[in-house]
DNA sequence: GATAAACTGGCACACTCGTACCACTTTCAC
DNA sequence: GTGAAAGTGGTACGAGTGTGCCAGTTTATC
């Protein structure tokens, strides 16, 4: 039997990204049952996920289908519409996971290398895997589920730089270096502008940033 | 006869914005003729390209069909496919278009009303609009024609605001508070942010960019 | 007028897409 | 066990796509 013939979606198989879509719909259906059979149930959607990532990495949104995602996944075809409700839900989770996955990335480098070295960063990340990022992120403006997925990414950026900083969370300064950085990063995703160029404006803009009103 | 079966592409109608690409081909062929006839073609061809243009402006690139421009432009579908060698070079052309009466908007709007009151633009103007600007920006990442569209929409914002506070092209600060301005923009866009903070930020950032170092 | 080129518009091919459908097997609670 | 629920996978439908094709018409040049 299919799930999605009535109901939003059955399994509780999804990190915790998209929160707010389903909260509260009858809780008490999924108690005591869906432990050892989800297991790999619950496998296979991670797998499909996973696809899914990669096909938006690789090739846009427009590279993830539900064929493309099944055969990525060594899964049949109706796996796709088991596990997920509609594309579109596919890839709000795709989204969520990606914007997961490049701020722990992001936060560990910075960790690593100081906030000054990100340029490099960019130089060594996976382009194309951020143009998805970004693809998603503006056409998060056409779908109020993704465009709350995208306000958190971008909250977590502010707080990343502010935390690498010492600056409380809602230090304006933050935030406007932030801006900045947003835009060196974004021109060199999409216009592959020379990293000379970044790497000078970025001292710059922290410079700016840093020195007292 | 249709032109595109064995070369590029073969009437001048284009604005000058795809200049690099079919420069140099063959350009003995169209010395005399076609003048009478191609008033009433190009006149076609301006319409299907705002039509292309009001479709990305409404739904994003996935809208723009060949069989949806034809349709807004009542023209017949053959058309689409006659004046524009491939629904790549209708997006590209469309997205040339887009830039070049956006920023002349905006240079508009700025001489009238100053660069701080950018916030207010930003609620009057049409935000699905530059949805469909940004949404071809990323896009461009991954398509070299539209990577220089890109570039030179960003080069002429850099100017703009350049010329805004009379400094030079290629002086820092300008380019600085542009990142700024960019990033702020495009939160608005996409996530539409409380205008008042985008306010409060912009003028922080002008005048941190523009006290003296 | 005649000839060639530019242009027109209807049509259909070959394809991909999201998703519904359904017979089937596995797992779980009792 | 038995029956219900969860999960599986093959298939098909209907809609929409880019684009090629081609018999026509209009226009420009001679």
């Amino acid at each position: 039997m299919n799930p999605h013939q009535h109901q939003p979606h059955p399994p509780a198989h999804h990190t915790a990204t998209q929160a707010g879509t389903q909260a509260g719909t009858q809780a008490g259906t999924q108690a005591g049952t869906q432990a050892g059979t989800q297991a790999r149930g619950r496998r296979r959607r991670a797998t499909l996920l996973a696809a899914a990532v990669a096909l938006l990495t690789e090739g846009g949104f427009a590279a993830v289908t539900h064929r493309a995602v099944a055969q990525r996944a060594h899964l049949p075809l109706a796996a796709t519409t088991y596990y997920f409700a509609s594309r579109d839900q596919l890839l709000a989770e795709a989204f969520a996971q990606l914007v997961e996955t490049e701020l722990d990335t992001t936060r560990a480098w910075i960790a690593d290398h100081g906030l000054t070295a990100l340029p490099d960063q960019l130089a060594t990340a996976d382009r194309t895997r951020q143009l998805g990022l970004w693809e998603l992120y503006v056409h998060a403006g056409r779908d109020p589920v993704l465009q709350q997925i995208a306000h958190r990414w971008t909250d977590g950026c502010i707080r990343l730089v502010a935390d690498t900083l010492h600056l409380p969370h809602t230090d304006p300064r933050a935030r406007l270096l932030y801006t900045t950085l947003a835009t060196l990063w974004l021109e060199h995703v999409v216009e592959q502008r020379p990293l000379d160029e970044t790497r000078t404006l970025l001292t710059l803009a922290m410079e700016n940033a840093l020195r007292p009103p």
